[in-house]
DNA sequence: ATGAAAGCGCTAACAA
DNA sequence: TTGTTAGCGCTTTCAT
């Protein structure tokens, strides 16, 4: 076994005392230039790399972050994913990913183990299913930096970064009136998380800017899955007065509504406009692809790490969330002109 | 803040002293069952945890295992993360996953900052560009547990966890022999990466048992991304005899085939058949359906953890390779009988 | 069966 | 500018 350097065997070598050497490897101003160049050089020749358990003990910080996330397959947490390692590996950080697949048990454990593992902040984004959030103020108590991220609540007062979903659902429901649909339902989602209220709230809003409802019947609200997207697909496009655009709050139902107006020749976008949100990397590959609203994943995990991370090095009470921009992707679900 | 209980607090209660604490806390046998049974209650009581960082400190093993990955965002990694936590944290182990980004540099430095971060065992799959993998020599020198899954080297000895790339290439060649196919071509991978060169003798194999030989010209290599798979599209179908069959070594590649004869107006399955390999979750989604060989990705993290923290509790210097089963996915690209 | 004491590697208050 | 010393929370040897 390659035994590790430690500051007393660099203090031995150079007959200086060990916390003169720690005076050096961290710059600390009551050193001489000299002392600190022997050291420095010294520490670099033996590979000397500082014990993080010891320093974790010592200073009660681990330079570790952790992670809540939902699911960790799902194209916009692994961007996220990539944003948040970027940010804190380039600032020393590590990074703890904990999954809690979209379940409040599992999202507790993950709480649990983030603070055991004695993290210096924590970046989460809420599970689907409806729960009180309490646990979460566990980590508020420990006086533990949080961030939220895209999936957040009201309920607990921490940092937040999400996308503009209002502006989002705005531009889906306006680019399908500039289409000329005149019918459009929406299908959104739990209306218990911010996100898909918002993305609701702003395709009313175009609607009626534009003087237009939702055409009759045309509002569902699901947990935007295949199945039920394919039950959704029945009750939107089975009657002779089907609408003519619909904007769903994600993707991955308008996989089950092309695959159900193919089935029943329904054309897009000529009588069937649809555009979703989330911009999955199956959108572009499907047939027709898929308009979509862009939301950047890995922008909204570098933000909330950029905010975690100040927040740990200087703490303050001061909360902000944070909102990015999003972007509308036309292609053929919807694009008429084409 | 709320104080962490440790050890000392829970002794003075109890009036006895820490090691007896410890001792009841780690089940040590030489101790009684009442004081034991008190100890435990009052710690359960005060929501006692141990420090991290002081039993790390102390024991020199830190229960964290390191995952080196080359793009997260990638369904087969981001499978293979999900196996790896479900083991790891169900054995009381966290997790620390780098990304590489199929990029020798940056390997280098996922090796460092999970060296430095005193991860008891790493579980690696190597970054695509060749490199001399040297950089996981330090690793082994440091006397850490390691084990490469799916993209494995023969250069470094450990233990390792892949899938039947041979076989997988086999049952695609046959599979298209028993569409009736007579010149099936093949798009390999890069050749210095033991699971392509696998799926590539495969699908060899399978030839020669059908006293068939590729087709003449139809034997490909590059990175199997899309800008090559529109080469190789063009280079294997423009061209007045051109193959009846085609697999390639990723499913990548696939949608730039099957967007190339869509556009020349050959007809799938029927004119060409086609098949790759790992099974994206675009592969069904597509149209025409892909087929593809299944590898779960989830076992093979599961896999690899479970031989990992079974060689950090019980060090031994016998290496295993161990090989899962693949699946072959019939789907639309490749099912004339449909 | 229990306690006292040392020490893992580091930092920092205090002394010189 | 440098050294001495104590202590972060834990485990373990040695003593009782």
């Amino acid at each position: 076994m390659e035994q590790n350097i430690t500051i007393h065997d660099i203090a031995k070598k150079l007959g200086i005392s060990s916390s003169t050497v720690s005076r050096a490897l961290n710059n600390n101003s009551r050193i001489s230039d000299k002392t600190k160049k022997r050291v420095l050089e010294l520490a670099e020749e033996l590979g000397y790399k500082p014990n993080a358990a010891a320093t974790a003990l010592r200073m009660k910080r681990t330079k570790t972050i952790g992670l809540i996330i939902p699911k960790i397959n799902r194209h916009f947490f692994a961007d996220a994913i990539n944003g948040v390692e970027k940010y804190a590996t380039t600032h020393g950080y590590n990074v703890i990913i904990t999954q809690s697949n979209e379940n409040e048990e599992q999202e507790k454990s993950c709480i649990e183990t983030l603070l055991h593992a004695g993290v210096d902040g924590i970046i989460a984004s809420i599970a689907l299913v409806k729960n009180d959030y309490q646990h979460y103020r566990k980590i508020i108590k420990r006086e533990i930096p949080l961030v939220f991220f895209d999936r957040i609540c009201d309920e607990i007062e921490s940092n937040k970064v999400i996308v503009d979903d209002f502006k989002g659902g705005f531009l889906a429901a306006e680019h399908l009136i500039s289409q000329g649909c005149k019918k459009i339902a929406h299908i959104a989602g739990p209306q218990h998380l911010n996100l898909y209220i918002n993305r609701t709230q702003g395709f009313l809003k175009a609607l009626r800017k534009h003087n237009m409802e939702p055409y009759e019947g045309g509002m569902l609200e699901n947990y935007l899955t295949i199945e039920e997207g394919k039950e959704a697909a029945i009750k939107l496009l089975d009657t002779p007065n089907r609408p003519d655009g619909i904007f769903a709050s994600n993707d991955t139902v308008c996989l089950s509504l092309i695959e159900h107006a193919e089935k029943k020749g329904i054309s897009i976008p000529n009588d069937l406009a649809i555009i979703g949100f989330s911009n999955e990397p199956y959108a572009k590959l499907i047939s027709p692809s898929l308009s979509t609203i862009e939301q950047r994943g890995y922008d909204v995990g570098f933000k909330a790490t950029e905010l975690l991370i100040r927040n740990i090095e200087y703490p303050s009470n001061n909360l902000e969330t944070i909102v990015l921009p999003i972007n509308l992707i036309i292609r053929k679900s919807s694009n008429k002109e084409v």
